[in-house]
DNA sequence: ATTGTATTTTAATCATAGTTCAATCATACT
DNA sequence: AGTATGATTGAACTATGATTAAAATACAAT
C-alpha cells in the first residue's frame, strides 16, 4: 500500500504520463495507417512492452481510439485559444491556429479521420458535434477576415475546409518526403495567406 | 457450352460489366471508410448478393485492393492526357486535370490512401511509383505555368501537394454536407486559380 | 428435355487480432 | 526481511471476417 503521498503523487504522474504515452503512440500509428490496420500489438511494440500491459491504462482498442480523439479535440480547443488571443485579425487567427495545430500533429494527435469507428454511438455523436464546432470556429474566422479586410470575400465554410484539408492530408505523405513537418507549415501558410488574400 | 461467339461476347461482357461493379463498389466502400474497415459482406451485399460471389470476379480482397488501385490509376492517366491536350498553359492543364480526377471520384474509384495495404511488395511498389509519376506530372505543370506566366514563382511540388490535398481530403467530409461534389469542386478550382495566380 | 457451362450459395475451415485471467515481477512501505 | 500494491506477462479464449470446397441454380445450346 502506497501511504506517504508524495510518493503516491509521483506514481501517479508516472501512470499518467505512461497512458499518454500510449495514446501518443497509438494516435501515431492511427493517423499512419488508420485504426483497422493498427494491431495493439504493434502499439505496444513501439512502447516496449507487450499488448496486454495496455489494457492496464485503457478498457479496450476502441476506447483507445475515443480517447486519443478525445486528446486531440482538447489540443484543438487549446490551438483555437492560442489563436484567439494572439491573432490580429482573422487571417491572422487562422494561421496561428493552423501552426498550433501543426505542432500539435508533431506531438502524435489523432487526426479524427476515422469517427465511424468509435462503436459507442454516443461518444460518436460527441466527437462530431466538437468537430464540427471546430470547423464552424474556422469558418468563424475567415469571415472575421472578410469583415476586417484581411481576407477577401469568399464562402467562408468552403475556404476552411479548402485550407483544412491540404492539412489533414499532409500525414499522409509527409513522413517519405525530404522536407520537414516545419518547412512544409511554414509553406503551405504562406500559400493559405495568398489563396485568401484580398484584393 | 457456348459455341455461339455473339452469345458468348455478350457474357464476356456481363461478367466484365459485374467485375466493374464489384470494383466500383469496393472502392466507393474502401474511400469512405478504409480497407481493413470494409467486409467483403458489406461489399458484396451492395451489389445484392453473398460474399462468396466476389471470389468469382477477384481472387481475393487483397486482389480487389490492388484492382481498385490500378483503376484509379489508368484514370489518373487518362485525365492527365485529357489536361495534356485540353489545357492551353501550366495553370490551365491543372485545373483540368482537377476536373476530370474530380468527376472521376465521383464514379468511385479509389483514392490511393492505402497503399501500404497491399500485401505483395512488388504491386506495392508498382502502385508507389505509378503515382508518384502522377505527383511529378503535377509538379510539372505547375513549372510549366511558372515558365510561361500562368502562375506565381513557387515550389512547384509543395503547391501541388498543397492543391491535391485539398482535394483528396473532400471524400471524407462531401457526404454529409449540404453542397455537391460539382459545387465544391468548381469552387476549389477556383480557389487553386487563386492560390497559384501570378504578379 | 437434357446437357454443359457460368454463376451463386451454403456450410465449413482458417487466420488474425482483440480480450480475459491467473500468475509473475518490481518496488515502496512496515 | 516480509508484505501489499502497482505493473506486466503468458497462455487461453473468443469473435470477426477472409478463404475454400462442394453443392445448387440459371440458362444457353442441342
Amino acid at each position: 500500500m502506497v501511504k506517504n503521498p508524495v510518493w503516491k503523487k509521483a506514481q501517479e504522474l508516472q501512470a499518467e504520463l505512461k497512458t499518454e504515452a500510449v495514446l501518443s503512440e497509438a494516435a501515431e500509428l492511427f493517423n499512419l495507417k488508420g485504426y483497422h490496420a493498427t494491431s495493439l500489438n504493434e502499439v505496444a511494440e513501439r512502447l516496449g512492452f507487450t499488448k496486454t500491459a495496455i489494457y492496464y491504462y485503457v478498457k479496450n482498442k476502441n476506447d483507445l481510439l475515443y480517447q486519443t480523439y478525445i486528446r486531440s479535440l482538447d489540443e484543438i480547443d487549446q490551438a483555437t485559444v492560442d489563436a484567439e488571443t494572439k491573432g490580429k485579425d482573422g487571417l491572422d487567427k487562422l494561421c496561428q491556429y493552423v501552426l498550433s495545430e501543426a505542432f500539435v500533429h508533431k506531438e502524435a494527435s489523432a487526426l479524427l479521420q476515422e469517427i465511424e469507428a468509435i462503436s459507442d454511438s454516443r461518444r460518436r455523436e460527441e466527437i462530431k458535434i466538437r468537430l464540427s464546432g471546430a470547423n464552424r470556429r474556422i469558418a468563424g474566422w475567415i469571415q472575421e477576415g472578410i469583415n476586417d479586410g484581411s481576407i477577401a470575400p469568399c464562402d467562408p465554410d468552403l475556404a476552411g475546409r479548402f485550407v483544412m484539408g491540404a492539412f489533414n492530408w499532409m500525414p499522409r505523405w509527409i513522413a517519405s518526403h525530404e522536407k520537414s513537418i516545419e518547412e512544409v507549415t511554414e509553406y503551405f501558410v504562406s500559400l493559405i495567406r495568398k489563396t485568401l488574400a484580398p484584393g
